[in-house]
DNA sequence: TATCAGGGCCTAG
DNA sequence: CTAGGCCCTGAT
């Protein structure tokens, strides 16, 4: 079926922003998704249109919410301040960003394998447990690893695990599954929880400091006042605004401007050498 | 071939 | 509170 998406929608910056490792481009201008057992083919046409091969109910149900398209992020660029010049050059680079709403349980593996690792490197330790303990699914473009449930993963034996490159992660791994599986920790109750509780009770598992909780919070709950804090976002912050936090002030929308400015950071690092607003100093 | 840094976190002191 | 170590991969 075709559907039609006005404001900021782009599949390749969505897929590059570093908050989803396995969005995919395939044959023919078509990308692939997958959240949970749900998968997504979809091909960017003319004038805002677009071919997707889901029904009408899972597009409002899951796909809508996941690319957070009920949000008009160019209303919300459009008020970044005239002084905040680097967060506007950002923005414009960055316009097509979404925040997504991704499943909780990958996003908690995921951020964890994400420490001391490079994209591609994350990206491949994800593939490959989604290979190897996840279900199979077939689709007219070839078979595809969903990823595995916390059930699915408390089989996983140490030796299996190591296979999987985790390095020193693997007991954080395994800490997670432990902790899900038994139900000891319930990813889908967080959801009612406040920001603070939220960010505490995801940093019970082990393996789970500051910067990974803030990344589960916002890139599978939504919190978009949460501004995940890495080297990338470090430099910025102290390269370019002179160690002052740029982000707070935004409020609600702080965790978008996280999201354009390390699309901008790592798509152009000159951009760390450029000046902020005259203002700030 | 060698070296470095990577969407950090834990532990020891 | 801070320094050091960590398991490995991709990039230079």
């Amino acid at each position: 079926m075709y559907i039609e998406i006005t404001d900021d929608f782009s599949l390749s910056k969505i897929a590059e922003s570093g908050q989803c490792f396995r969005a995919k481009l395939l044959d023919d201008g078509v990308w692939r998704f997958i959240t949970g057992s749900n998968i997504l083919h979809i091909r960017p046409l003319a004038h805002n249109q677009y071919e997707i091969d889901c029904t009408t109910p899972q597009w409002r149900a899951v796909w809508l919410p996941y690319f957070d398209l009920d949000r008009d992020y160019s209303i919300i660029r459009s008020r970044i301040g005239k002084t905040d010049s680097y967060m506007k050059n950002a923005a414009d680079t960055g316009a097509g960003l979404r925040i997504l709403r991704q499943d909780p349980w990958e996003m908690l593996i995921t951020f964890i394998i994400s420490q001391q690792k490079t994209i591609p490197s994350i990206k491949s330790c994800v593939e490959k447990i989604a290979e190897m303990y996840g279900d199979t699914v077939e689709t007219p473009y070839g078979c595809v690893h969903l990823f595995p449930s916390a059930g699915q993963m408390s089989h996983i034996t140490d030796e299996e695990l190591s296979q999987c490159k985790l390095g020193y992660r693997a007991p954080y791994i395994r800490d997670a599954i432990g902790k899900v599986a038994s139900g000891q920790l319930d990813l889908d109750t967080l959801y009612s929880y406040d920001d603070i509780q939220l960010f505490n009770a995801l940093k019970s598992v082990h393996g789970v400091g500051d910067k990974v909780a803030n990344c589960i919070a916002l890139f599978a709950y939504g919190r978009t006042s949460l501004v995940p804090v890495d080297t990338w976002i470090r430099k910025v912050i102290d390269g370019v605004y002179g160690g002052q936090n740029p982000f707070t002030k935004y409020g609600n929308d702080a965790g978008i401007m996280q999201q354009y400015i390390f699309y901008y950071a790592q798509h152009n690092k000159k951009s760390l050498s450029e000046k902020p607003a005259g203002r700030l100093f």
